[in-house]
DNA sequence: CTGAAAGCGCTAACAG
DNA sequence: CTGTTAGCGCTTTCAG
């Protein structure tokens, strides 16, 4: 395979004058850059990019951190990370880490390694003293709010959207509310969700909340569970479309009239959800995506808040 | 930033030594290795790791090229890819095409570029002639059959597959059936689904085709243009399990029971096909994208066939 | 066991 | 407008 210095050689040239017409200087004669040309088109020649990236220290590759790939709502950031690179000619790497924080380092130091200019995490499971170290070597934004200066934020305002929820949902008459989550206490959307409804419900009735909810699946075995309850919940408030899609297949299932017998509310606005007619809140996680990157590539640290909506369909 | 020969000289050795700790050479004394490992500690050293593609001509990251970052079915291989990817310590990058020809070469050139070592195509838009010279450079792996004998194959057998579902509608005892698919004629998966409809029920009604459908939207659309036909079908094949959710959904605000008035048969065995109660067609397409994924770290140029199955529901 | 030196393929002053 | 040259940060002979 040809290298910049063989082109040189063969159309007569110094390699500087292929690097020249290689990056569109001006200041090439029209002859020589003919020359170059047709060599390089003879030779199908193109350059070596890792070596361009070695010296210019750039590679125009952000990575996107995601604890799961089989997760919707990741997905979605994913692909509003993915539009907009196609936009801006960048290349995006998927980085995912089931939550291993060891992992998760060493995602980030691919940036000091230079195999990355930004990366985006979707959602961490470092702290972020462990995290803040990597700005030094490149942009670093994050799809959670989070004051520390040097981490610009593209988020949602998770509480205020449980709480509008949770409010929604109170006033509809209901005080029996349980949810799901996807992971335990350990995570800060979980503790969120449970600070949230604490605010509008008091304390949370034993049984109410139920963790590691992720598929459908899950979903139906959350809603047996729950509509087992001796007090069982009047409403449900879901984390994600397709668990909602589950709990509500369980009280179909054991005819349930939705919303009469128990009401149920999603979260994404997935096709599920519109498929049964379910509520949802829309935290339009593509946007949030699409805006990680702008944040990423611009190397802004600005918070930028994404709006959710609450999507009113007749499941509550 | 320490680079390597700022180590080198802090622990007092050569380059050449603080090169050999990092790649676990043996023949390092003791003291030294102690001393190097010190500073690179005190430095919190990492290599560049631009450099070291650069000269090993390596990069332990594959690519996967997908027509749409937003389109369930690429999704499900993409995910494949990553399954595997993790367990094999690789970086996915993911190419996004939107079958456009010059963007799919551009990326194919990442391949001779050096920033690739493998590429997985979930679907092309160019000619194999044009693709086939980039398999000189690296793996090359594709989610559709070739018998090109360079390039790898994770592949299923569509037609079969498609053959087997108008057989089963067939069999259900429907002669009006419609079906759509994503792309138009351009597409081999269309060409495929039209060449296995003839094979089984001989011309297509007029009208009886949709393309173009994506989402639930178009699914949608479609049902409200196929439901209107003069001779309405009685059984309709979707090309995904949310377009046959958009059909069921237009179907059943005419209030058409399914799938007495109309049958709906789906592909891909997503959540809202659960939800709905679809019966669809799984082509395991995860399975498709993990065994792709392999091929390509492999280097092997073998054609798998990945099994499909059909899931009987009670949409037809 | 260790170091010097020659690159990997390319860019960017610098001096014409 | 063009060529020379010095690296980018690392690996790998080749001699000790």
């Amino acid at each position: 395979m040809a290298n910049i210095s063989d082109i040189a050689r063969m159309a007569g040239v110094s390699v500087s004058t292929v690097s020249r017409v290689l990056n569109n200087h001006k200041y090439v004669s029209e002859e020589k850059r003919a020359a170059v040309q047709k060599i390089m088109n003879e030779m199908n020649y193109t350059p070596n990019k890792n070596a361009v990236d070695l010296i210019r220290g750039e590679t125009k590759m952000i990575g996107v951190i995601i604890p799961y790939n089989n997760n919707q709502a990741f997905d979605q950031m994913l692909h509003g990370v993915l539009n907009k690179s196609v936009e801006r000619d960048y290349s995006i790497t998927v980085l995912p880490t089931k939550y291993n924080k060891a992992k998760e380092i060493e995602y980030l130091a691919m940036l000091k390694n230079k195999l990355l200019d930004g990366i985006i995490i979707t959602s961490r499971s470092n702290n972020w003293e462990k995290i803040i170290p990597y700005t030094n070597y490149g942009s670093v934004v994050s799809c959670e709010y989070t004051d520390h200066p040097d981490i610009g934020c593209s988020y949602i305002d998770r509480y205020a959207s449980y709480l509008d929820v949770f409010q929604y949902i109170k006033s509809k008459g209901h005080v029996n509310v349980a949810f799901t989550t996807a992971r335990g206490i350990e995570s800060i959307s979980t503790q969120q969700t449970i600070g949230a409804y604490k605010e509008i419900f008091g304390e949370i009735n034993s049984g109410y909340h139920i963790s590691h909810c992720y598929s459908m699946d899950d979903g139906y075995d959350a809603g047996q569970k729950l509509l087992s309850l001796r007090e069982r919940p009047t409403a449900i408030y879901a984390n994600g479309d397709e668990v909602a899609g589950g709990i509500y297949q369980y009280a179909r299932s054991i005819d349930y009239e939705i919303p009469k017998d128990v009401a149920i509310i999603g979260q994404e606005n997935q096709p599920i959800g519109i498929g049964l007619g379910l509520s949802s809140i829309d935290h339009q996680l593509i946007k949030v995506g699409e805006q990680a990157f702008d944040l990423a590539v611009n190397k802004s640290k600005q918070k930028m808040k994404i709006p959710y909506h609450i999507i009113h369909r007749l499941s509550i």
